[in-house]
DNA sequence: TCAGGTGGACTTGTATACCATCTCGTACGA
DNA sequence: TCGTACGAGATGGTATACAAGTCCACCTGA
């Protein structure tokens, strides 16, 4: 048997990434073991999983609530995603074999292809999402640097952060791709500076596009 | 009386990092239940948590053991912790009151004469290394992110990073003091650039003071 | 009427018993 | 002699029972 917990433990995170489980409700440990028709102690494991990783609050004996972010915080976690994943190109660029650079490559071109379909957002959004996962999730594996890909994914479960092409224009949509290209190209190249550039700029594009200007603190 | 867990968890992780617990010991949750006095669900909670932070490593159905680390994951810590804590220095800089300053300095001056005393290094390095780190906790701070602290923090807790000054020769350590002037005197300047850069540098000395050259690969 | 205390319901934290699974050794057969 | 299969012992995972702490509402007395 699969492990209890971490089914529950996946259960209960795509419930929080996709907004099924309101901001700052609360999650009571019986109610949940109830409703999965299983025992407390795996749903506690689960929970102090999703504690460790910033998804829920626990306080001592007053139990676990749902995160919530400000924009203070996406402000932070943005910054710091623009610092962690353009290092991941500078240590990618050198590495990137020909057949990895393809991969990508076959990445831009699907992401491209979507991006002139007509289809309903309902298909088109999620399908965007999920390639723009793979194009950044394989630059960091190309990074080889195990740490740093794990930095990286606990920034990046924020609901808003996953759900990034959501609120894109279309303009921001097709500078998004340029710049999946622009890496690409400077992968290639050998160039590591451009490389990393682009990516910092991409990512802190993102930031702006879904926060709008700096906020004046 | 407080959380037993927590009690479990902190003796656990302060056994790891002063070496009591050698590399790769297995931890066998009955053994530890019994040698504690309590049962095996607190110690359960407090192992998952150490393998959350990278302390321990679990096999499922095999058991926890300490973690161990080898020179390419020092780098990969170093070469983080070098973005990391100069993005502090860049945050902290323009943040800077006059009070945090001249705690800072504080630091270094005592740390300064630290160094010029002759006492025994059982008690020397152990002083010096308390301040190191609140130095830089000082710093991570100011940086008001409280993710780049988190994030950090993950990123410290292998025990030859804690214990840095054990094996650094009496000149990193000049060095090392007079980075630590030099990141204050940047502050008090005002100018990110100057800090970030002397603190990066400040890492990477580090590094290499530890690991020696940087490997083939 | 309001302040403070008290009781109870609810929830988390801990202990214990039970079950599933893995490991490793031994014996049997090819 | 080597390989495989079986089984005993140990270990991790789950469920349930119980203890302790927290919060809220109600009640009492000034």
């Amino acid at each position: 048997m699969a492990k209890i917990a971490t089914t529950v433990y996946e259960q209960i995170r795509t419930a929080i990434l996709t907004g099924e489980l309101s901001n700052s409700e609360r999650l009571v440990e019986e109610d949940l073991a109830v409703s999965m028709g299983i025992s407390r102690t795996p749903v506690r494991e689960a929970l102090r999983r999703l504690a460790a990783e910033g998804l829920v609050d626990v306080s001592p004996n007053r139990g676990a609530r749902v995160a919530e972010w400000d924009v203070h915080d996406l402000r932070e976690i943005f910054d710091l995603r623009s610092i962690l994943e353009s290092h991941a190109c500078e240590l990618a660029t050198p590495r990137a074999s020909a057949a990895e650079i393809e991969f990508l490559e076959n990445v831009c071109f699907e992401m491209e292809e979507l991006a002139k379909t007509d289809l309903s957002s309902e298909t088109r959004l999620p399908a965007l999402a999920a390639r723009n996962r793979i194009f950044h999730g394989k630059i960091i594996e190309m990074s080889n640097s195990t740490r740093l890909g794990l930095l990286i994914e606990t920034l990046i479960h924020v609901p808003i952060v996953m759900q990034t092409y959501k609120v894109y224009s279309p303009e921001a949509l097709q500078r998004s791709l340029h710049h999946h290209r622009e890496i690409v190209n400077a992968m290639k190249a050998g160039d590591e500076v451009w490389a990393s550039s682009v990516m910092r700029a991409h990512v802190l594009a993102a930031r702006e596009e879904i926060l709008g200007q700096p906020d004046p603190e």
